[in-house]
DNA sequence: AACCGCATCAACCGCGATATC
DNA sequence: AGATATCGCGGTTGATGCGGT
């Protein structure tokens, strides 16, 4: 009954990747596409677990990834959708392309988070903090849900173009019925779309899809052209130049 | 130069939802 | 139908780097 276990645990290596699991990982997405985790670390000789291996290659190593930091237009996104949505970094990051639901989370706590408290705003609630807000940071936002384009003047993302972009972006996504429909409803995202089909997917569902599959295979092997086979650290940023060329 | 505290972020852990037997 | 495995998500931790003293 039921199915064999994920990994036993056994001879299973935790902690930091060496540079050689990357390439053992890459080298085995590229071949063989994405398919069920739990099979992965054995067939790509590596001592890890299926989990660990997910989460190596969707944070860290998936060739359409940005890295660096978050620009203050992503900023401003990730603080309005995170009004709306909550702690839900896998949709916040769904809407960020090349961006992370684990980035977009730690971006949250050790960078936004705090600039919202030193605005005088609640980052759980997006509402003014009564007590120790200054008394006109308190004036335009509050119990809506678009309330948390948070223009005060105290911080680096407050000046007078971050107000902009805030309120140009809480435009777009207060008057886009579908953007907002879409954020409440579990609709798949509209940037990684190709990722989550193949990531998302069961082995045998996506063997049951092969153009879908075949198209990931495709789209891989054209992370090949670029040098990915190459791959040393520095290849990423390779990888980021043409990724945007690749998925497009 | 050495120490300390803080900030950052990659990775792990645990849980709920879903799939499979 | 129930038991169990797998997947994905969110919370948390720990290693590392950096700046201040």
């Amino acid at each position: 009954m039921g199915r064999q276990p994920c990994c036993d645990k056994l001879g299973v290596k935790k902690g930091p990747w060496t540079a050689e699991e990357d390439r053992k990982l890459i080298n085995f997405i590229l071949t063989n596409g994405q398919c069920c985790w739990r099979a992965v670390p054995k067939l790509a000789g590596l001592r890890r677990c299926g989990k660990s291996c997910r989460l190596r290659w969707t944070n860290y190593l998936r060739p359409d990834l940005k890295r660096g930091l978050l620009s203050q237009d992503e900023e401003q996104l990730v603080i309005d959708l995170h009004a709306r949505l909550g702690n839900r970094w896998s949709k916040i990051a769904a809407r960020l392309p090349g961006r992370t639901d684990n980035e977009i989370k730690n971006h949250w706590n050790t960078h936004i988070k705090k600039k919202l408290l030193k605005m005088g705003i609640d980052p759980v609630t997006h509402q003014p903090l009564n007590k120790e807000s200054k008394p006109e940071e308190s004036s335009s936002h509050a119990e809506t849900s678009g309330d948390n384009n948070n223009t005060t003047e105290n911080d680096g993302i407050t000046n007078s173009s971050s107000e902009e972009n805030c309120s140009t972006l809480l435009d777009i996504i207060s008057n886009d019925e579908s953007l907002l429909t879409s954020l409440w409803l579990d609709e798949p995202p509209l940037v990684d779309a190709s990722w989550n089909g193949a990531g998302a997917t069961p082995a045998t569902e996506t063997c049951n899809n092969e153009t879908c599959w075949e198209d990931n295979i495709a789209w891989l092997l054209d992370c090949q052209d670029f040098g990915i086979q190459d791959f040393g650290f520095d290849c990423l940023n390779d990888n980021e130049l043409n990724t945007s060329k690749t998925v497009a």
